[in-house]
DNA sequence: ACTTGCCTAAATCTACAGATTGATAAAATT
DNA sequence: AATTTTATCAATCTGTAGATTTAGGCAAGT
């Protein structure tokens, strides 16, 4: 939580040295602010978070030197706990779902009121998130797409549902990549058997190897009856 | 866009007959609004829905015939063209999350203002999304927390990037479950040379066969060159 | 000129994958 | 009681996967 007794350290970087000053300017006229730095380098910005470790960090998204993105990226993956908020020209819906996907709390286009500005630095620093409802709609507009796109893929009849439990269990170890013998150990059965049921399951998933079965298995939901707590796997479009 | 000659069409679906009536009460009182009609059953909600394509729908998360999340799931993908908002006792991060991600386009507190639920239609009806601050932190609370999860399965000296362009290719067709000999005539080149470079993959990615390169792959955030927009395939945790 | 890395390829060989057929016994359905 | 489904196993056979070794051509860097 917020200590409102002592001054928000801020870090800003922005490419644009008119930008940069004039950030500056408007935070400075607040009197419980302290701006602990200031850079149009990328990664020297970097560099003075991890030694500053600033509350809050107003950055540019479109930098030449290093992009945006990837300066979360570096900023998060150090470890160093501040709070993200990024400037930025554009309301792409998928330059915000990536931003916020890296660890970003919150996000500004510049053609906004610099009040909206201090607004933000004020939610972040206080653990919450900043998106203003119209980026927010295009934030959801990308990540809603993604989630349709994905439940495309286990739609329509899902060949998992006609398994038995004994062929689940040898699919979960297909999906682990263990060969016959090694299967036949584990569940204390013959090679054989193991066989017989891998191809009663190549049937009725309509697939003629392994690794297709392991392939339909990942990308239709396949998920082991053990596994209690349902390991999130979202991906890519990072 | 919205039509302001047109009274919006309401669908009411909350199982509390109290709840209900309030709300209906509540929107009753607005010259704008048309409650076309007002349920119990989440199933029987989900029929009219088919039936009379409200424009928006508001929607209990907590019933006990039919889950709420389930009950989205049935409207989206019946194809209907609606927008619907969720009220809720609860500000669970991954019920936000989850309902977000099935295609709501909003969520309000049954704690929340009377007023809230007005503003929360009239911003969904216009095609935008309507999730107040608290509950846009606790839903990136979530979002942010698994794509965490999902990057470091990703971290750790990447094998993949030891690949050369010409075993990315390679390795692409092996994720499509496809043999040596099909790879062979794909790429143009010996079945012999295909298994060369499947070796080299191997030893690079330091496994054994290909379900486990693959497996690798496709848990390493492995993209194909060809592949211009990045397919997103977030999965699970629905 | 020399080294290094990549793509290509052949030959050989072992081991495992996968298809097929057939069979038994217990359990669940009807 | 009869039938179907499931789990188990055996034997056989073909094909492919994958390991290994050797090697030529080619491009880029030292």
């Amino acid at each position: 939580m917020r200590d409102f007794g002592k001054k928000l350290r801020i870090m800003l970087i922005d490419d644009n040295a008119n930008h940069l000053r004039g950030i500056k300017e408007l935070i400075s006229l607040e009197t419980n602010y302290n701006v602990v730095g200031a850079t149009r380098s990328a990664n020297l910005g970097i560099n003075l978070v991890k030694k500053y470790h600033p509350d809050v960090v107003l950055m540019d998204i479109n930098m030449p030197e290093k992009d945006g993105l990837q300066a979360i990226q570096s900023i998060v993956k150090s470890g160093v706990q501040t709070n993200i908020v990024i400037l930025s020209g554009y309301d792409d819906s998928d330059l915000i779902y990536r931003a916020m996907k890296l660890g970003a709390k919150g996000y500004v286009l510049k053609t906004m009121a610099s009040s909206k500005l201090i607004d933000a630095i004020e939610e972040v620093a206080s653990g919450k998130i900043y998106l203003p409802a119209v980026l927010s709609t295009r934030f959801f507009e990308y990540f809603q797409n993604a989630a349709k796109e994905e439940s495309k893929t286990c739609e329509g009849e899902n060949l998992l549902t006609t398994l038995t439990v004994r062929e689940n269990e040898v699919l979960e170890l297909l999906t682990e990549g263990i060969n016959y013998k090694s299967i036949a150990q584990k569940l204390i059965i013959s090679e054989t058997t193991v066989k017989t049921h891998v191809n009663n399951i190549f049937q009725k998933l309509q697939v003629n190897d392994r690794t297709n079965a392991v392939l339909y298995a990942l990308t239709h939901g396949f998920k082991s009856e053990s596994s209690v707590s349902p390991k999130s796997a979202m991906m890519s479009a990072v």
